[in-house]
DNA sequence: GTGTTTTTACTCGGATACACAATGTCCGAGTCGGTACGG
DNA sequence: CCGTACCGACTCGGACATTGTGTATCCGAGTAAAAACAC
């Protein structure tokens, strides 16, 4: 069990608009660049961003991609889920239907034991990734990264829009 | 991100281990038609067990597998874990060094903070599979169950021994 | 110089190939239980 | 009858196909900006 790379692309990518102006649009083209990551995939990934309205786009020149919302309203969740869908990690098969000394007609009352504790773990994953917001995510780079390698990424951002 | 159908097999399957009388095994043609799951894959997954010393196997007639530990001594996590693999969920690329601004020689100090987050959230869901032990498993599938039933599967595995 | 039209280049979006891992199947090495045999 | 040696059948364990999902790529529809043009 391993998440997609477009995860932990789209997760940049959303740390990167989310320090553009208002007004702008970056494309598919410069993010990819700046990640050093194949153009044409990461599309996809922000095809499924758009859909879940993360973010929103425009054609034509100087269009591209800009979040949809504000920063605090954007959740880790709401990036995961939207490339990774919303279902648990977990299928239950009812592979305790099988079991041959069981009656036909017998009707299970609760979800299979089993599968409530692997569902709650998922809980607790996804519980976590609510609680941290794309603005929280900013303010630690913001923190973090060397105040002039923050603002060449700055300038190389909006040379592009 | 899905986990494989082997995690649901060998929860059910340690469960059914859990009843066994001491000194007795129960092979994997057995627990396969009680779980009407193919015997041949789930063998691979009794593997995967076998490996991690969460049960332990014996070769011949009336051979199989039995739980190497006590069920207190078995979480969910040590089972997930061992078809699953203990590598987070989330692998961190490291594209943040592909950002064209960045001189070659600087370094991180920190692990990114993107992945940080995403290994918290997966650490989380390992600690909840970790709280929940074996034992604990047994017990709400003896509340939930049916008696005739619980008495009319043991009696079925018994007989296989 | 200004407003309009045309062109044009650039964007996203979905449809199409490729690769790897999960799934499913097979056969061989090893061993325990039963059986035959000898005492 | 009892102990021993042998045989056989059943077990796990790893090696071999098949399917499905993730990865990567391509091309077309649509649009906003810029350029050309008429006034």
């Amino acid at each position: 069990m391993l998440l997609k790379n477009q995860v932990e692309w789209v997760l940049h990518c959303c740390a990167i608009l989310a320090g553009l102006p208002e007004n702008r649009y970056l494309s598919t083209k410069d993010l990819a660049e700046f990640h050093g990551i194949p153009k044409e995939y990461l599309s996809k990934a922000l095809q499924s961003l758009s859909q879940a309205s993360i973010v929103e786009s425009t054609l034509g020149p100087s269009g591209g991609y800009r979040l949809a919302k504000d920063t605090s309203e954007i959740t880790f969740l709401d990036i995961v889920e939207a490339v990774e869908g919303k279902r648990s990690t977990f299928i239950c098969t009812e592979i305790r239907k099988n079991n041959p000394c069981r009656e036909a007609e017998y009707c299970e009352s609760k979800a299979c034991p089993v599968a409530r504790i692997m569902w709650e773990a998922d809980h607790e994953w996804r519980k976590k990734l609510q609680s941290v917001h794309l603005s929280e995510l900013v303010e630690t780079l913001a923190k973090e990264i060397p105040a002039d390698l923050w603002e060449k990424s700055f300038e190389w951002v909006i040379s592009r829009t």
